[in-house]
RNA sequence: GAGCCGUUAGCUCAGCAGGUAGAGCAUCUGACUUUUAAUCAGGUGGUCACAGGUUCGAUUCCUGUACGGCUCACCA
């Protein structure tokens, strides 16, 4: 239903006189020669006399505007800035302005005209030539408090853009972010790929998947939860070096930190363990932050956190005995039950001990880790995918990473055994069968591709989302990600 | 899934111990050729989220619904 007030009204109204005029309002092209900044650049030095040389085309949306009878000011914003413009109608002509007077903020116009200073020093454009780029006919947010309401700036990202130029700077910071990541890992002869995002077999998570259908194949797939399989696959077949930005969708509750489609990078190197990929992902992170920051050091919602390696290591049993009360190692599988029920979690009675001992982390541990903190050696019983440590096999190898109290990232010397890693699938299914809805079924394919012989391989996943709040200071996953799950609005 | 809070003009927000609504910005008309929250004068603009209930009367009180925010739970 086609929304009408007042002020669109009028709008179109502008909009039919300026066609009736025989000005086509939605031209096809424009060609400025300068953005904002690079007029603020260049004419830096400009004094108040306007000079010929000086001449500059710019284009953009008309912010605020201020008419005074025959002559008429103009902000003007493009994807750099904003910078003053000076209508006289005896600088444009008088048919040129009759039409200028039908411009509204919201606006997109082109400008040319000569770089000088007002007398109140602000560096303008006097005008000599304006057009109509296109006409907007839907009000923008008034100019002084801009856009607040959060319903509207998430599902109107593209008004939240226009009023609030902190919100671009978001965006922009998280493709820096991503830049720095991918130039860091070509770098180290990493190769980019891309694997599939509807899969028949949906794994290398615990996470319950969204189902779609192939009409064609007459077959349900799934949409990713993870790309590990795939990308170890490609070690299989001798790319050493794998990694993916990937889109990944997990069919569960949205709050501050998740979202139902987010964003993973995923790595893989042959012939290292946990421990390498340790190092590689605390130099990996910590140059982000320098790239982005200029400094390993930021401030995240009023706590300064320090990025520079080598990042504090405990392993998860250290990690409990230091933030609890209870000894894991020292208590028996009864005594972890009553422990852990008396924690407040709620349990079956029948859990392995591994799941109690993570269950304890959760609860315990993973809100106090606010500097970033490498938690190694998880139970076997959540960790499918990751090897044994030789010495004992109740733990694997394998770690995660914890920034205010967040985890941003997980890693495992990964499983190539086959044999095992068939048994640890066969686990997860029983599992399934059982009413786990996060276990996973068993994927043939992915098992013969480590038949055939993976090498010893280290991996790791970093959450890009997460990452980039700590990095921006944002306190929602929603305002990193341009375009949040909503429901419908009616 | 639970609790708390919110939804009033295009935007940002007031307000109503229950009597059909206000401000600022925007917009319109007039004046104004160096303003920048331009200024001055005068106007327009509302299903007070939606649906029920109580009441002579509901935007206001009650109940429900929708959407949103925050917290908790869930999420290895």
């Amino acid at each position: 239903m086609e929304e009408t007030n007042d002020l669109m009204r009028q709008r179109k109204e502008k909009l039919n006189e300026i066609r009736k005029a025989g000005i086509d309002p939605y031209p096809h092209q424009y060609a400025p020669t300068h953005t904002t900044l690079d007029i603020r650049e260049e004419y830096d030095d400009v004094t108040e006399t306007p000079d010929e040389t000086h001449r500059v085309t710019v284009a953009g949306r008309i912010m605020t505007k201020r008419d005074h009878g025959k002559s008429s000011f103009v902000n003007l914003q493009d994807s750099t800035g904003q910078i003053q413009i000076y209508v006289r109608r005896d600088g444009v002509g008088a048919d040129s302005y009759i039409i200028y007077r039908r411009f509204d903020v919201g606006d997109i116009i082109g400008a040319s005209g000569v770089v000088f200073r007002t007398r109140t020093g602000e560096l303008t454009i006097l005008v000599d030539s304006v057009e109509l780029l296109s006409k907007s006919i839907r009000p923008l947010p008034e100019k002084w408090h801009g856009l607040q309401d959060k319903q509207t700036r998430y599902r109107q990202r593209y008004a939240d853009l226009i009023m609030n130029p902190e919100v671009k700077e978001v965006f922009i910071q998280r493709t820096k972010i991503v830049q720095s990541i991918r130039d860091m890992l070509n770098e180290r002869e990493f190769i980019e790929v891309e694997t599939p995002v509807l899969q028949p077999i949906y794994g290398g998570a615990s996470a319950r998947p969204f189902t779609t259908y192939h009409n064609t194949l007459d077959q349900s797939l799934y949409l990713r939860i993870a790309n590990e399989l795939y990308l170890k696959r490609l070690i299989v077949g001798g790319f050493d070096r794998v990694y993916e930005f990937s889109k990944d969708f997990r069919n569960e509750g949205m709050d501050r930190d998740h979202n139902p489609e987010f964003t993973m990078l995923e790595l893989y190197q042959a012939y290292a363990d946990y421990k390498e990929i340790m190092e590689l992902t605390e130099n990996l992170v910590a140059q982000t932050v320098e790239d982005v920051h200029g400094t390993a050091k930021i401030t995240y919602q009023e706590q300064e956190i320090d990025f520079a390696p080598p990042w504090e290591r405990m392993s998860m049993i250290e990690s409990i005995q230091k933030y609890s009360s209870f000894d894991p190692e020292s208590l028996s599988a009864h005594e972890l039950h009553s422990t852990a029920a008396d924690a407040g979690i709620e349990l079956e009675g029948d859990e392995p001990r591994g799941v109690i001992i993570a269950e304890l982390f959760d609860v315990f541990v993973e809100s106090k880790l606010i500097q970033p903190t490498f938690i190694y050696d998880y139970p076997i019983e959540v960790s499918p995918f990751a090897k044994k440590k030789p010495e004992n096999p109740d733990f694997v190898e394998r770690f995660e990473f914890f920034i205010c109290g967040m985890e941003l990232g997980n890693a495992f010397s990964e499983l190539n055994d086959p044999i095992d890693q068939r048994q640890r699938f066969m686990e997860q299914a029983s599992n399934l069968a059982k009413g786990d809805e996060e276990a996973f079924m068993v994927d043939e394919d992915y098992l013969r591709a480590l038949e055939y012989g993976m090498p010893p391989t280290g991996g790791l996943g970093i959450g890009i989302d997460r990452l980039t709040m700590l990095l921006t200071d944002q306190y929602s996953i929603r305002d990193v990600i341009l375009f949040p799950q909503m429901r419908p609005e009616n």
